[in-house]
DNA sequence: GGACTTTTCGACATGCAGTGTCGAATTTGG
DNA sequence: CCAAATTCGACACTGCATGTCGAAAAGTCC
């Protein structure tokens, strides 16, 4: 989100997020997350351990680089939904319009999906990502509920909407048969039905 | 679930499992997770930090002792749930009647969910054992709608239940003015209602 | 162009988590 | 009393994460 500006101040950067975050993406798939030290990254990067630390506070977070703007496209998404719509469709529009990537992003979203799902020091890293994701829901529920954001309603559907998602995520990053929104969407109507009638895999029809 | 055997052979243990959950929950509480070092806990159970290790394959592990204890407890709940009774109603009853606790362990247990809900490195660490949770209501969904239980609907299932329980845990820990199966319920019906109207919080009643 | 400011970087040091190794300590069983 | 079994403590080591401080590299102003 730093706006490029053309010329700044002091000495350049030796690297960007962007350039280290495509390492680490390399290095993890490449040889597992804990065995690739944060070392070896600044080392590829051409910079020192201590400056991956300027960049990243962690070195699981080098994976939570896009998170962010999701969670801004939910919430605007939300923002803009009508008020006769009922709020769990306005929830899944939001999701979905959040979720449409370009055909060329897609191998490193499964990249990424997949170490989330499949290294649990990395899943451990992504709780506290969640919270934001969540809170976009919440919030949005509590304007058109009239409770408090952090009521138990909102907050209830928050959790459950983002769960609902991450095991579409993970089911989709797993089997790559169809289109990431399909999943997310079975997930989601599945949810707001009250899980009354089950659902049949989106593969598999 | 060691057996107490009365008479084992070698030297005996210095401690036990339950001593250093006790001692690490009281330093948590009263300086801080990040601020309670390891060797701190072993100092106060007259061990080495090495045993520390012995006994907790890590320093957030000593605080979800008693989680698989309650997971077992859900599991056997789903397996005696007759097949007539409808798969969310079945799901609710074993959740309510696998979180009755004694007055005596209140206490002890909102502390525990409190330091969860506060600290993110813990809450961090829950994901792994989360997983237990989820997989004891999956595989009982899947068994129900005939479904392998890796499938897109038992997972979402699973994962939003959990995410549910997990909204009024941390509303109940939080607040502390009813039982805490009344917020289990009510997040629960919810949830089964496909969260199309809205639930009134259960103190403000 | 030279001095000054701003910003990033590298080197060094430190603390803590977690793991491997190995010998010592302590109990039971013969 | 000796041997087997089991736990413990001491030591060493790697890696993550953080603090400090001076050097490097750019722009800015005169």
């Amino acid at each position: 989100m730093t706006g490029t500006r053309p010329a700044r101040r002091g000495r350049p950067r030796g690297t960007s997020t962007r350039e280290l975050e495509l390492i680490a993406l390399r290095l993890f798939t490449e040889q597992g997350f804990h065995e690739t030290t944060i070392e070896q990254i600044a080392a590829a990067a051409g910079v020192s351990t201590r400056t991956f630390f300027r960049y990243f506070d962690a070195k699981a977070s080098v994976l939570w680089q896009t998170f962010d703007t999701e969670v801004e496209a939910i919430r605007s998404a939300l923002a803009d939904a009508p008020d006769d719509l009922p709020v769990m469709e306005a929830v899944r529009h939001a999701v979905l319009a959040a979720n449409h990537y370009r055909a060329a992003d897609v191998p490193e979203l499964r990249m990424r999906m997949t170490l989330v799902g499949t290294v649990p020091e990395i899943a451990a890293s992504a709780s506290v990502r969640y919270d934001a994701w969540e809170r976009a829901i919440s919030e949005f529920v509590a304007r058109r509920v009239g409770q408090p954001a952090d009521a138990l309603f909102p907050h209830v559907v928050g959790r459950a909407t983002l769960a609902a998602c991450r095991a579409a995520y993970e089911r989709w990053a797993a089997r790559a048969d169809a289109d990431l929104t399909v999943y997310l969407d079975a997930a989601l109507r599945a949810l707001a039905g009250g899980f009354r009638e089950p659902l049949t895999e989106p593969g598999s029809g």
